[in-house]
DNA sequence: TATTGTGAACTACTTCACAGCA
DNA sequence: TGCTGTGAAGTAGTTCACAATA
């Protein structure tokens, strides 16, 4: 439950967010002009109420009979994303992880800049990655505050990951992207969304463990519902 | 609403298994052979009255008035969590995020072994990432059957992911992690993870519009709540 | 006495179903 | 006529608060 001016916004809501202007972005490249709520939430993989509900949070932008405007409806929730204004990214910990989200070429089309890369290792400070010097941790502060970032991704192990929230935080970041494997303690007003790959691997298993406790035999064979 | 065996399982709880898996692991690193829910809540970054209630879906694990056994209730969740069982895994897509993918090294220690890598560019088709030959995914179907995988990790682009996919379900697999840009759409049995990196940082940016829309001012502020 | 396990209350989210409108 | 926008109903998930008990 997300407060922005006069309304509120469920966070569930501003979580499929980006699957909408995704599809709209898709749409706008095949050179569609007009979608309705049933096309729209098709492509993103939602059910058409729950598209019509979500975008209801944010106003009303459709023609009742006819559908949604895909350009408008396109840039209206980028600007909600806050997307047009300029994010500046810095990255903290570039092994293997933070090498390839340092090389991931979808951050200028949506509005995000990569503007620091930061690691505590001597092997790998002064190395380059994606055209950027990789600079030591120690002077995070001094980099956040100079470059003007505002979002921090953690791509460091688990260990040193709270103590650089922390000074992350401190330097006055209060949005986070996570991919270390704890869980983060940093005061309620800094927003974190964690991502956990092993976790990931790990939810599918309890799901495949549960396909066979209820005694699926051969791949394809499906068990009856109920 | 996960069924498994006589009981059910809400989808949220599952989800927050391998964070508790994640702290009771390190209590075990840390020799710490006890704890209560309230601890092992605080290094999940949960309440402790959710942690209750998650485990009480599971079965009944603590004792009165202590708290819980470590090593049995780790094993435990990791035996819920289908590990133990051996998963096996290819992934397809070696660009920078596969390749990564590959390298890491969380897999081994809990029950996971990546057994393919496959792309269809004939320039990484050929080679190799962490110490395993890249082949071509034409072959998909062949090796998913051949080396018994029962786990797919999508990290290609956008555009050909649905279609993959639809060969890896065809293939037998049912459990899938899908790092592509699109909503897939594939038969109500097969499990599909997302993670989506660009998305993700929208969300942050919408927190950060949110933030400026309600008037914050300089780093370190606060708003006063209501 | 301290901490678990859990009904009950509450909150959040989703889906339905239809009135409203171009 | 067809599709949006939205109250109302339904479902899922969280938190409370306390009885059970080692």
């Amino acid at each position: 439950m997300i407060e922005i001016g006069e309304v509120t916004v469920p966070a569930a809501t501003v979580a499929r967010l980006p699957f909408y202007l995704r599809a709209l972005r898709d749409l706008t490249r095949e050179g569609v002009a007009t979608t309705s709520s049933s096309d729209l939430a098709e492509r993103s993989g939602v059910g058409s109420a729950q598209l019509r509900k979500d975008l209801s949070y944010l106003g009303s932008f459709g023609t009742r009979g006819v559908g949604y405007e895909v350009e408008s409806l396109s840039s209206y929730i980028a600007a909600a994303l806050g997307l047009g204004s300029e994010h500046r990214l810095a990255i903290v910990g570039v092994g293997n992880l933070g090498h390839a989200l340092a090389n991931y070429s979808g951050y200028a089309a949506r509005g995000f800049q990569v503007v620091a890369l930061l690691d505590a290792d001597p092997a790998v400070v002064g190395g380059r990655a994606a055209g950027i010097e990789v600079e030591h941790v120690d002077h995070l502060e001094r980099i956040i505050v100079e470059r003007h970032v505002s979002m921090v991704v953690l791509a460091t192990p688990g260990p040193p990951a709270q103590g650089i929230a922390e000074r992350v935080v401190s330097a006055g970041v209060r949005e986070i992207l996570s991919f270390a494997p704890v869980a983060l303690h940093l005061p309620d007003d800094v927003v974190v969304r964690s991502v956990d790959v092993a976790g990931e691997l790990q939810i599918l298993a309890f799901h495949a463990a549960a396909r066979h406790a209820n005694g699926v035999a051969a791949p394809g064979a499906d068990v009856p519902a109920s």
